[in-house]
DNA sequence: GTATATCTTGCATGAATTTGCGGTTTTTTG
DNA sequence: CAAAAAACCGCAAATTCATGCAAGATATAC
Protein backbone atom coordinates (compact mmCIF):
# COMPACT_ATOMS: atom_id res chain seq x y z
CA UNK A 1 0.00 0.00 0.00
CA UNK A 2 1.23 3.61 -1.29
CA UNK A 3 2.00 5.87 1.40
CA UNK A 4 -0.25 8.12 -0.23
CA UNK A 5 -3.08 6.07 0.28
CA UNK A 6 -2.72 5.09 3.31
CA UNK A 7 -2.84 8.92 4.31
CA UNK A 8 -5.64 8.42 2.01
CA UNK A 9 -7.02 6.01 3.78
CA UNK A 10 -6.71 7.53 7.57
CA UNK A 11 -8.57 10.65 6.86
CA UNK A 12 -11.30 8.75 5.67
CA UNK A 13 -11.72 6.77 8.74
CA UNK A 14 -10.95 10.01 10.89
CA UNK A 15 -13.75 11.58 9.06
CA UNK A 16 -15.46 9.18 8.84
CA UNK A 17 -15.58 7.91 12.82
CA UNK A 18 -14.57 10.90 14.16
CA UNK A 19 -11.66 9.35 15.85
CA UNK A 20 -8.95 6.29 15.02
CA UNK A 21 -6.88 4.56 17.44
CA UNK A 22 -3.20 4.38 16.43
CA UNK A 23 -3.03 0.57 17.24
CA UNK A 24 -6.12 -0.21 14.95
CA UNK A 25 -4.90 1.54 12.19
CA UNK A 26 -1.64 0.07 12.44
CA UNK A 27 -3.13 -3.41 12.88
CA UNK A 28 -5.36 -2.83 9.77
CA UNK A 29 -2.86 -1.66 7.51
CA UNK A 30 -0.02 -3.95 8.68
CA UNK A 31 2.70 -1.24 9.29
CA UNK A 32 4.13 -0.37 12.58
CA UNK A 33 3.01 2.17 15.28
CA UNK A 34 5.72 4.15 14.29
CA UNK A 35 4.50 4.75 10.54
CA UNK A 36 1.15 5.77 11.70
CA UNK A 37 2.39 7.94 13.90
CA UNK A 38 3.91 9.58 11.33
CA UNK A 39 1.17 9.94 9.39
CA UNK A 40 -0.81 11.17 11.98
CA UNK A 41 1.57 13.72 12.88
CA UNK A 42 2.11 14.93 8.72
CA UNK A 43 -1.77 14.74 8.98
CA UNK A 44 -2.05 17.01 11.72
CA UNK A 45 0.51 19.64 10.47
CA UNK A 46 -1.64 20.06 7.08
CA UNK A 47 -4.73 20.79 9.65
CA UNK A 48 -6.47 17.56 8.06
CA UNK A 49 -6.85 15.77 11.92
CA UNK A 50 -5.84 16.50 15.63
CA UNK A 51 -3.64 14.36 17.08
CA UNK A 52 -4.39 13.33 20.32
CA UNK A 53 -2.35 10.39 22.89
CA UNK A 54 -3.37 7.06 21.07
CA UNK A 55 -4.67 8.38 17.72
CA UNK A 56 -6.37 11.34 16.15
CA UNK A 57 -9.60 13.37 15.84
CA UNK A 58 -11.95 14.85 13.18
CA UNK A 59 -11.54 18.02 13.28
CA UNK A 60 -15.35 19.18 13.47
CA UNK A 61 -15.40 16.91 16.39
CA UNK A 62 -13.81 19.67 18.37
CA UNK A 63 -16.86 21.56 18.15
CA UNK A 64 -18.57 19.09 20.30
CA UNK A 65 -21.82 17.85 17.95
CA UNK A 66 -22.21 14.36 18.92
CA UNK A 67 -24.14 13.73 22.21
CA UNK A 68 -23.73 10.54 24.60
CA UNK A 69 -26.78 8.99 23.52
CA UNK A 70 -25.36 8.40 19.53
CA UNK A 71 -21.88 7.49 21.14
CA UNK A 72 -23.05 4.94 23.10
CA UNK A 73 -24.51 3.10 20.19
CA UNK A 74 -21.84 3.46 17.82
CA UNK A 75 -19.55 2.00 20.10
CA UNK A 76 -21.96 -1.26 20.24
CA UNK A 77 -22.06 -1.05 16.90
CA UNK A 78 -18.61 -0.82 16.58
CA UNK A 79 -17.61 -3.59 18.56
CA UNK A 80 -20.06 -5.96 16.43
CA UNK A 81 -18.46 -4.67 13.34
CA UNK A 82 -14.92 -5.81 14.64
CA UNK A 83 -16.31 -9.14 15.73
CA UNK A 84 -18.16 -9.55 11.96
CA UNK A 85 -15.17 -8.32 10.14
CA UNK A 86 -12.58 -11.30 11.58
CA UNK A 87 -15.04 -13.78 10.11
CA UNK A 88 -14.11 -12.48 6.70
CA UNK A 89 -11.20 -13.81 4.65
CA UNK A 90 -9.80 -12.92 1.44
CA UNK A 91 -11.73 -14.18 -2.01
CA UNK A 92 -15.26 -14.40 -0.41
CA UNK A 93 -18.45 -13.97 -1.67
CA UNK A 94 -20.63 -11.87 0.89
CA UNK A 95 -24.07 -11.05 1.01
CA UNK A 96 -25.13 -8.52 3.14
CA UNK A 97 -28.49 -6.59 4.43
CA UNK A 98 -28.73 -2.57 5.40
CA UNK A 99 -29.05 -0.68 8.42
CA UNK A 100 -26.64 1.49 10.39
CA UNK A 101 -25.16 -1.83 12.07
CA UNK A 102 -23.84 -3.42 8.57
CA UNK A 103 -22.67 0.41 7.50
CA UNK A 104 -20.57 0.24 10.52
CA UNK A 105 -19.46 -3.08 9.28
CA UNK A 106 -18.68 -1.47 5.69
CA UNK A 107 -16.68 1.13 7.57
CA UNK A 108 -14.55 -1.51 9.85
CA UNK A 109 -13.56 -3.16 6.90
CA UNK A 110 -10.04 -3.40 6.57
CA UNK A 111 -8.49 -1.72 3.36
CA UNK A 112 -6.42 -4.95 2.36
CA UNK A 113 -9.36 -7.18 2.24
CA UNK A 114 -10.12 -8.63 -1.41
CA UNK A 115 -13.60 -9.76 -1.35
CA UNK A 116 -16.66 -9.07 -3.53
CA UNK A 117 -19.67 -7.55 -1.28
CA UNK A 118 -23.40 -7.73 -2.73
CA UNK A 119 -25.89 -5.29 -1.16
CA UNK A 120 -29.38 -3.38 -2.49
CA UNK A 121 -28.83 -0.85 0.39
CA UNK A 122 -27.37 2.35 -0.96
CA UNK A 123 -26.03 3.88 1.85
CA UNK A 124 -23.75 0.48 2.72
CA UNK A 125 -22.98 0.76 -1.46
CA UNK A 126 -21.78 4.07 -0.39
CA UNK A 127 -19.61 2.95 2.00
CA UNK A 128 -18.02 0.01 -0.28
CA UNK A 129 -17.01 2.27 -3.17
CA UNK A 130 -14.65 3.91 -1.60
CA UNK A 131 -12.81 1.02 -0.36
CA UNK A 132 -9.83 0.20 -1.94
CA UNK A 133 -9.74 -3.12 -2.59
CA UNK A 134 -13.42 -4.81 -3.01
CA UNK A 135 -15.61 -5.70 -5.69
CA UNK A 136 -19.21 -4.11 -5.01
CA UNK A 137 -21.93 -5.78 -6.49
CA UNK A 138 -25.37 -3.53 -6.57
CA UNK A 139 -28.76 -5.18 -6.58
CA UNK A 140 -30.73 -3.13 -8.55
CA UNK A 141 -34.65 -2.30 -8.63
CA UNK A 142 -37.15 0.58 -6.72
CA UNK A 143 -35.81 1.56 -3.64
CA UNK A 144 -37.72 1.80 -1.03
CA UNK A 145 -37.27 5.34 1.17
CA UNK A 146 -38.03 3.95 4.15
CA UNK A 147 -35.24 1.19 4.81
CA UNK A 148 -33.41 2.54 1.49
CA UNK A 149 -32.60 -0.70 -0.11
CA UNK A 150 -33.84 -2.15 -2.81
CA UNK A 151 -36.79 -3.94 -2.78
CA UNK A 152 -39.11 -6.01 -5.48
CA UNK A 153 -39.64 -9.49 -7.38
CA UNK A 154 -36.75 -8.37 -9.87
CA UNK A 155 -33.81 -7.99 -6.64
CA UNK A 156 -35.49 -11.14 -5.22
CA UNK A 157 -35.06 -12.64 -8.54
CA UNK A 158 -31.91 -11.71 -8.67
CA UNK A 159 -30.37 -12.73 -4.99
CA UNK A 160 -32.00 -16.18 -5.88
CA UNK A 161 -29.43 -16.14 -8.73
CA UNK A 162 -26.58 -16.15 -6.31
CA UNK A 163 -24.49 -18.44 -3.89
CA UNK A 164 -23.17 -16.60 -1.93
CA UNK A 165 -20.13 -17.51 1.53
CA UNK A 166 -22.04 -15.71 3.62
CA UNK A 167 -24.99 -13.11 4.56
CA UNK A 168 -24.69 -10.53 7.40
CA UNK A 169 -27.90 -9.49 8.70
CA UNK A 170 -28.50 -6.49 10.68
CA UNK A 171 -31.87 -7.69 12.77
CA UNK A 172 -34.19 -5.71 14.66
CA UNK A 173 -35.72 -8.38 16.53
CA UNK A 174 -34.88 -12.02 17.55
CA UNK A 175 -36.26 -14.51 20.33
CA UNK A 176 -36.56 -18.49 20.55
CA UNK A 177 -40.09 -18.60 19.45
CA UNK A 178 -40.30 -16.76 17.00
CA UNK A 179 -37.01 -16.84 15.65
CA UNK A 180 -35.72 -13.25 13.98
CA UNK A 181 -38.26 -10.54 13.04
CA UNK A 182 -38.93 -7.42 11.61
CA UNK A 183 -41.49 -4.86 10.76
CA UNK A 184 -41.01 -4.04 7.07
CA UNK A 185 -43.40 -6.71 4.56
CA UNK A 186 -40.66 -5.56 1.31
CA UNK A 187 -37.60 -5.76 3.33
CA UNK A 188 -38.49 -9.11 5.37
CA UNK A 189 -39.05 -10.49 0.86
CA UNK A 190 -35.45 -9.89 0.49
CA UNK A 191 -33.93 -10.90 3.97
CA UNK A 192 -35.94 -14.21 3.14
CA UNK A 193 -34.12 -14.31 -0.01
CA UNK A 194 -30.77 -13.53 1.29
CA UNK A 195 -30.83 -15.94 3.39
CA UNK A 196 -31.24 -19.20 1.52
CA UNK A 197 -28.94 -17.66 -0.99
CA UNK A 198 -25.69 -17.89 1.32
CA UNK A 199 -24.08 -20.88 2.81
CA UNK A 200 -23.68 -18.86 6.16
CA UNK A 201 -26.24 -16.81 7.99
CA UNK A 202 -24.53 -14.53 10.49
CA UNK A 203 -27.09 -12.42 12.79
CA UNK A 204 -25.42 -8.55 14.15
CA UNK A 205 -27.55 -7.00 16.45
CA UNK A 206 -27.48 -4.77 19.65
CA UNK A 207 -28.22 -6.79 23.05
CA UNK A 208 -31.20 -4.33 23.99
CA UNK A 209 -33.20 -6.41 20.44
CA UNK A 210 -32.32 -9.62 22.18
CA UNK A 211 -35.52 -11.56 23.23
CA UNK A 212 -37.44 -8.83 21.43
CA UNK A 213 -40.47 -9.34 18.17
CA UNK A 214 -41.94 -7.84 15.97
CA UNK A 215 -44.81 -8.55 13.49
CA UNK A 216 -43.37 -10.28 10.41
CA UNK A 217 -40.57 -13.35 10.79
CA UNK A 218 -37.73 -13.26 8.44
CA UNK A 219 -36.63 -16.98 10.20
CA UNK A 220 -36.34 -19.01 12.91
CA UNK A 221 -33.65 -19.60 14.93
CA UNK A 222 -31.91 -23.24 13.48
CA UNK A 223 -31.42 -20.89 10.19
CA UNK A 224 -28.48 -18.78 11.98
CA UNK A 225 -25.17 -20.14 12.27
CA UNK A 226 -23.76 -17.08 14.01
CA UNK A 227 -24.95 -14.62 16.04
CA UNK A 228 -23.01 -11.69 17.10
CA UNK A 229 -23.51 -8.66 19.63
CA UNK A 230 -21.71 -6.22 21.63
CA UNK A 231 -21.62 -8.74 24.35
CA UNK A 232 -19.04 -10.82 25.81
CA UNK A 233 -20.00 -14.80 24.24
CA UNK A 234 -20.45 -15.98 27.65
CA UNK A 235 -23.22 -13.55 28.67
CA UNK A 236 -25.98 -15.00 30.34
CA UNK A 237 -28.63 -13.71 27.87
CA UNK A 238 -27.20 -15.31 25.22
CA UNK A 239 -26.75 -18.53 26.62
CA UNK A 240 -30.58 -20.14 25.38
CA UNK A 241 -29.19 -19.37 21.99
CA UNK A 242 -26.13 -20.61 22.37
CA UNK A 243 -27.94 -24.22 23.61
CA UNK A 244 -29.88 -24.11 20.58
CA UNK A 245 -26.46 -24.52 18.37
CA UNK A 246 -25.98 -21.09 17.65
CA UNK A 247 -22.16 -20.10 17.59
CA UNK A 248 -21.99 -16.75 19.58
CA UNK A 249 -19.59 -14.20 19.13
CA UNK B 1 6.05 -2.20 -27.17
CA UNK B 2 5.87 0.97 -28.35
CA UNK B 3 6.08 4.09 -26.06
CA UNK B 4 2.55 4.98 -26.76
CA UNK B 5 1.51 1.73 -26.36
CA UNK B 6 2.68 2.07 -22.78
CA UNK B 7 1.14 4.89 -21.78
CA UNK B 8 -2.10 3.68 -23.22
CA UNK B 9 -1.59 0.70 -20.47
CA UNK B 10 -0.23 2.33 -17.88
CA UNK B 11 -3.43 4.81 -18.22
CA UNK B 12 -5.80 2.00 -18.28
CA UNK B 13 -4.64 0.05 -15.24
CA UNK B 14 -4.59 3.55 -13.26
CA UNK B 15 -8.32 3.70 -14.27
CA UNK B 16 -8.83 0.01 -13.76
CA UNK B 17 -7.30 -0.38 -10.50
CA UNK B 18 -7.06 3.25 -9.19
CA UNK B 19 -3.03 2.99 -8.62
CA UNK B 20 -0.41 1.28 -10.00
CA UNK B 21 3.10 0.77 -8.53
CA UNK B 22 6.19 2.00 -10.66
CA UNK B 23 7.90 -1.54 -9.59
CA UNK B 24 4.84 -3.31 -10.60
CA UNK B 25 4.50 -2.06 -14.16
CA UNK B 26 8.57 -2.04 -14.80
CA UNK B 27 8.02 -5.72 -14.07
CA UNK B 28 5.21 -6.47 -16.20
CA UNK B 29 5.66 -4.21 -19.57
CA UNK B 30 9.89 -5.64 -18.59
CA UNK B 31 11.35 -2.10 -19.38
CA UNK B 32 13.56 -0.05 -16.73
CA UNK B 33 12.00 2.00 -13.51
CA UNK B 34 13.10 5.14 -15.25
CA UNK B 35 11.04 4.51 -18.22
CA UNK B 36 8.08 4.26 -16.02
CA UNK B 37 9.44 6.56 -14.28
CA UNK B 38 9.24 9.42 -17.12
CA UNK B 39 5.76 7.86 -18.38
CA UNK B 40 4.19 8.54 -15.17
CA UNK B 41 5.43 11.90 -14.89
CA UNK B 42 4.47 12.54 -18.51
CA UNK B 43 1.02 11.35 -17.61
CA UNK B 44 0.98 13.60 -14.55
CA UNK B 45 1.99 16.74 -16.45
CA UNK B 46 -1.25 16.10 -18.83
CA UNK B 47 -3.01 15.99 -15.70
CA UNK B 48 -4.39 12.18 -16.44
CA UNK B 49 -2.79 10.87 -13.24
CA UNK B 50 -1.78 11.85 -9.80
CA UNK B 51 2.07 11.04 -9.37
CA UNK B 52 2.82 9.92 -6.12
CA UNK B 53 5.92 8.09 -4.03
CA UNK B 54 6.24 4.55 -5.49
CA UNK B 55 3.38 5.15 -8.19
CA UNK B 56 0.21 6.68 -9.26
CA UNK B 57 -3.16 7.00 -8.20
CA UNK B 58 -6.47 7.99 -10.64
CA UNK B 59 -7.27 11.60 -10.52
CA UNK B 60 -10.65 10.64 -8.93
CA UNK B 61 -8.92 9.72 -5.84
CA UNK B 62 -7.81 13.37 -5.40
CA UNK B 63 -10.95 13.77 -3.05
CA UNK B 64 -9.55 14.10 -0.02
CA UNK B 65 -6.49 16.16 -0.42
CA UNK B 66 -8.14 19.48 -2.70
CA UNK B 67 -10.88 21.54 -1.89
CA UNK B 68 -10.18 24.74 -2.96
CA UNK B 69 -10.45 23.68 -6.66
CA UNK B 70 -13.45 21.72 -6.42
CA UNK B 71 -15.43 24.86 -4.24
CA UNK B 72 -14.52 26.53 -7.51
CA UNK B 73 -16.42 24.30 -10.29
CA UNK B 74 -18.68 23.68 -7.13
CA UNK B 75 -19.62 27.07 -7.79
CA UNK B 76 -20.65 26.38 -12.02
CA UNK B 77 -22.21 23.18 -11.28
CA UNK B 78 -24.72 24.34 -8.85
CA UNK B 79 -25.66 26.84 -11.69
CA UNK B 80 -26.25 24.35 -14.19
CA UNK B 81 -27.89 21.99 -11.59
CA UNK B 82 -30.62 24.81 -11.66
CA UNK B 83 -30.98 25.46 -14.99
CA UNK B 84 -31.89 21.72 -15.14
CA UNK B 85 -34.01 21.51 -12.65
CA UNK B 86 -36.24 23.87 -14.41
CA UNK B 87 -36.69 21.03 -16.72
CA UNK B 88 -38.33 18.78 -14.97
CA UNK B 89 -42.06 18.34 -13.96
CA UNK B 90 -43.97 16.09 -11.88
CA UNK B 91 -44.87 13.07 -12.71
CA UNK B 92 -41.72 12.87 -15.26
CA UNK B 93 -39.28 9.10 -15.55
CA UNK B 94 -35.74 10.76 -15.33
CA UNK B 95 -32.51 8.65 -16.26
CA UNK B 96 -29.37 10.29 -14.85
CA UNK B 97 -25.64 9.52 -14.88
CA UNK B 98 -23.10 9.90 -12.62
CA UNK B 99 -20.91 12.35 -11.97
CA UNK B 100 -20.73 15.81 -9.65
CA UNK B 101 -22.57 17.67 -11.76
CA UNK B 102 -25.25 14.86 -11.37
CA UNK B 103 -24.80 14.89 -7.57
CA UNK B 104 -25.30 18.44 -7.66
CA UNK B 105 -28.50 17.81 -9.69
CA UNK B 106 -30.19 15.72 -7.11
CA UNK B 107 -29.18 18.12 -4.28
CA UNK B 108 -31.03 20.76 -6.12
CA UNK B 109 -34.22 18.91 -6.57
CA UNK B 110 -37.11 20.80 -5.09
CA UNK B 111 -38.84 19.10 -2.33
CA UNK B 112 -42.38 19.25 -4.05
CA UNK B 113 -41.16 17.45 -6.63
CA UNK B 114 -42.93 13.93 -7.40
CA UNK B 115 -41.11 12.10 -10.22
CA UNK B 116 -39.26 9.01 -10.96
CA UNK B 117 -35.35 9.06 -10.70
CA UNK B 118 -33.40 6.18 -12.29
CA UNK B 119 -29.77 6.04 -11.86
CA UNK B 120 -26.87 3.50 -11.57
CA UNK B 121 -24.42 5.94 -10.09
CA UNK B 122 -24.32 5.04 -5.90
CA UNK B 123 -23.53 8.53 -4.90
CA UNK B 124 -26.17 9.75 -7.12
CA UNK B 125 -28.70 7.38 -5.56
CA UNK B 126 -27.72 7.86 -1.91
CA UNK B 127 -28.75 11.82 -2.78
CA UNK B 128 -32.32 10.49 -4.19
CA UNK B 129 -32.59 8.44 -1.30
CA UNK B 130 -32.85 11.59 1.30
CA UNK B 131 -35.60 13.57 -1.22
CA UNK B 132 -39.04 12.93 0.35
CA UNK B 133 -40.83 12.67 -3.14
CA UNK B 134 -39.79 11.12 -5.63
CA UNK B 135 -39.36 7.69 -6.29
CA UNK B 136 -35.78 5.85 -6.40
CA UNK B 137 -35.15 2.86 -9.00
CA UNK B 138 -31.59 1.73 -8.97
CA UNK B 139 -29.47 -0.15 -11.39
CA UNK B 140 -28.24 -2.94 -10.21
CA UNK B 141 -24.74 -4.61 -11.50
CA UNK B 142 -20.93 -4.99 -10.69
CA UNK B 143 -19.77 -1.25 -9.58
CA UNK B 144 -17.32 0.58 -11.04
CA UNK B 145 -14.38 1.37 -8.88
CA UNK B 146 -13.57 4.23 -10.59
CA UNK B 147 -16.77 5.92 -12.10
CA UNK B 148 -18.83 4.12 -9.17
CA UNK B 149 -21.36 4.06 -11.21
CA UNK B 150 -23.10 0.08 -12.55
CA UNK B 151 -21.67 -1.18 -15.51
CA UNK B 152 -21.96 -4.41 -17.72
CA UNK B 153 -24.74 -6.51 -19.59
CA UNK B 154 -26.97 -6.75 -17.31
CA UNK B 155 -27.52 -2.75 -16.68
CA UNK B 156 -27.29 -1.78 -19.78
CA UNK B 157 -30.49 -4.97 -20.86
CA UNK B 158 -32.37 -3.19 -17.76
CA UNK B 159 -32.07 0.23 -19.03
CA UNK B 160 -32.81 -0.83 -22.79
CA UNK B 161 -36.23 -2.21 -21.48
CA UNK B 162 -37.30 1.47 -19.81
CA UNK B 163 -38.11 4.48 -21.80
CA UNK B 164 -37.67 7.67 -19.75
CA UNK B 165 -38.75 10.92 -20.51
CA UNK B 166 -35.61 12.54 -20.29
CA UNK B 167 -31.98 11.85 -19.66
CA UNK B 168 -29.67 13.61 -17.92
CA UNK B 169 -25.94 12.91 -18.54
CA UNK B 170 -22.82 14.65 -17.31
CA UNK B 171 -20.81 14.69 -19.46
CA UNK B 172 -16.77 14.60 -20.22
CA UNK B 173 -15.89 16.49 -23.32
CA UNK B 174 -18.14 17.78 -26.71
CA UNK B 175 -16.84 18.90 -29.73
CA UNK B 176 -18.80 19.90 -33.28
CA UNK B 177 -16.84 16.97 -34.91
CA UNK B 178 -17.29 13.88 -32.84
CA UNK B 179 -19.57 14.77 -30.86
CA UNK B 180 -19.87 13.71 -26.93
CA UNK B 181 -16.93 11.48 -25.69
CA UNK B 182 -15.49 9.85 -23.01
CA UNK B 183 -12.49 7.33 -21.30
CA UNK B 184 -14.36 4.68 -19.61
CA UNK B 185 -15.00 2.17 -22.04
CA UNK B 186 -17.54 0.26 -19.68
CA UNK B 187 -19.22 3.84 -18.49
CA UNK B 188 -19.44 4.77 -22.23
CA UNK B 189 -21.47 1.69 -22.72
CA UNK B 190 -24.02 2.53 -20.04
CA UNK B 191 -24.51 5.88 -21.07
CA UNK B 192 -25.28 4.80 -24.96
CA UNK B 193 -28.06 2.90 -23.56
CA UNK B 194 -29.42 5.68 -21.87
CA UNK B 195 -29.53 7.61 -24.54
CA UNK B 196 -31.18 5.34 -26.73
CA UNK B 197 -33.94 4.78 -23.70
CA UNK B 198 -34.98 8.74 -23.23
CA UNK B 199 -36.80 10.52 -25.31
CA UNK B 200 -34.64 13.77 -24.57
CA UNK B 201 -30.95 14.02 -24.04
CA UNK B 202 -30.03 16.76 -21.72
CA UNK B 203 -26.54 16.87 -22.00
CA UNK B 204 -24.28 18.84 -18.99
CA UNK B 205 -21.28 20.02 -18.86
CA UNK B 206 -18.74 22.94 -17.49
CA UNK B 207 -17.70 25.05 -20.49
CA UNK B 208 -14.15 24.05 -19.63
CA UNK B 209 -15.16 20.93 -21.42
CA UNK B 210 -17.22 22.56 -24.11
CA UNK B 211 -14.67 21.74 -27.42
CA UNK B 212 -12.56 19.00 -25.86
CA UNK B 213 -12.17 15.59 -26.93
CA UNK B 214 -11.85 12.15 -25.49
CA UNK B 215 -10.92 8.55 -26.84
CA UNK B 216 -14.22 6.64 -27.34
CA UNK B 217 -17.36 8.53 -28.97
CA UNK B 218 -20.49 8.37 -26.79
CA UNK B 219 -22.76 10.14 -29.20
CA UNK B 220 -22.89 12.59 -31.96
CA UNK B 221 -24.49 16.14 -31.45
CA UNK B 222 -27.03 14.92 -33.49
CA UNK B 223 -28.58 13.51 -30.43
CA UNK B 224 -28.32 16.10 -28.21
CA UNK B 225 -31.55 17.88 -27.45
CA UNK B 226 -30.75 20.35 -24.52
CA UNK B 227 -26.98 21.21 -23.39
CA UNK B 228 -26.64 23.10 -20.08
CA UNK B 229 -23.26 24.78 -19.38
CA UNK B 230 -22.86 27.55 -16.72
CA UNK B 231 -22.30 30.10 -19.16
CA UNK B 232 -25.05 32.73 -20.35
CA UNK B 233 -27.08 30.63 -23.54
CA UNK B 234 -25.93 33.63 -25.83
CA UNK B 235 -22.22 32.83 -25.06
CA UNK B 236 -20.40 32.40 -28.12
CA UNK B 237 -18.35 29.54 -26.92
CA UNK B 238 -21.99 28.05 -27.49
CA UNK B 239 -23.58 29.24 -30.37
CA UNK B 240 -21.75 26.60 -33.02
CA UNK B 241 -23.94 24.37 -31.20
CA UNK B 242 -27.32 26.35 -31.35
CA UNK B 243 -26.59 26.29 -35.31
CA UNK B 244 -26.68 22.62 -35.03
CA UNK B 245 -29.91 22.58 -33.64
CA UNK B 246 -29.23 22.03 -29.74
CA UNK B 247 -31.47 24.22 -27.50
CA UNK B 248 -28.76 25.68 -25.05
CA UNK B 249 -29.61 26.77 -21.92
C1' DG C 1 21.50 6.11 -49.69
C1' DT C 2 23.61 8.90 -46.39
C1' DA C 3 23.98 12.18 -42.93
C1' DT C 4 21.92 14.80 -39.41
C1' DA C 5 18.72 15.64 -35.85
C1' DT C 6 15.45 14.01 -32.54
C1' DC C 7 13.53 10.71 -29.59
C1' DT C 8 13.76 6.87 -26.57
C1' DT C 9 15.83 3.84 -23.40
C1' DG C 10 18.97 1.88 -19.95
C1' DC C 11 22.57 2.68 -16.71
C1' DA C 12 25.38 5.02 -13.13
C1' DT C 13 25.58 8.19 -9.59
C1' DG C 14 24.03 10.64 -5.72
C1' DA C 15 20.18 12.68 -3.21
C1' DA C 16 15.76 12.10 -1.01
C1' DT C 17 11.98 9.36 1.01
C1' DT C 18 10.14 5.84 3.52
C1' DT C 19 10.09 2.45 6.99
C1' DG C 20 11.14 -0.52 10.94
C1' DC C 21 13.88 -1.12 15.17
C1' DG C 22 16.08 -0.23 19.63
C1' DG C 23 16.48 2.78 23.35
C1' DT C 24 14.74 6.65 26.01
C1' DT C 25 11.34 9.88 27.62
C1' DT C 26 6.68 11.16 28.47
C1' DT C 27 1.94 10.22 29.48
C1' DT C 28 -1.71 7.49 31.25
C1' DT C 29 -3.82 4.56 34.59
C1' DG C 30 -4.66 1.82 38.55
C1' DC D 1 4.21 5.54 42.97
C1' DA D 2 4.85 1.96 39.60
C1' DA D 3 3.63 -0.61 35.60
C1' DA D 4 2.01 -0.21 31.00
C1' DA D 5 1.22 2.18 26.99
C1' DA D 6 2.37 5.55 23.83
C1' DA D 7 5.40 9.05 22.03
C1' DC D 8 9.84 10.58 20.66
C1' DC D 9 14.62 10.30 18.81
C1' DG D 10 18.19 8.76 16.02
C1' DC D 11 19.83 5.37 12.98
C1' DA D 12 20.26 2.15 9.27
C1' DA D 13 18.44 -0.51 5.41
C1' DA D 14 15.76 -0.48 1.48
C1' DT D 15 13.44 1.79 -1.93
C1' DT D 16 12.51 5.48 -4.95
C1' DC D 17 13.73 9.78 -7.35
C1' DA D 18 16.33 13.01 -10.28
C1' DT D 19 19.89 13.86 -13.47
C1' DG D 20 23.36 13.41 -16.91
C1' DC D 21 25.15 10.60 -20.35
C1' DA D 22 25.75 7.28 -24.01
C1' DA D 23 23.91 3.78 -27.20
C1' DG D 24 20.36 2.56 -30.15
C1' DA D 25 16.08 3.59 -32.81
C1' DT D 26 13.39 6.57 -35.68
C1' DA D 27 12.50 10.35 -38.51
C1' DT D 28 13.83 13.95 -41.67
C1' DA D 29 16.43 16.42 -45.12
C1' DC D 30 19.43 16.42 -48.79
Amino acid sequence: MLKTERLAYILHQVNLHNKVISADLSQQIDVSDDTIRRDLQQLADEGKIIKVHGGALSPSFHHGINTSQEVYAYRQKKIIAQKAVSLIEDGMFILTGGGTTIIELARSLPPSLHATFISGSIPVLFEYISHPNIEVIAIGEKVSKNSKITVGLEAISKIRELRADMCFLGINAINQQHGVSDNDWEVVQIKKAMIESANRLICLTISEKINSQQPIQVCDCSKIDTLITELPADDPLLQPYRHSGIQIL
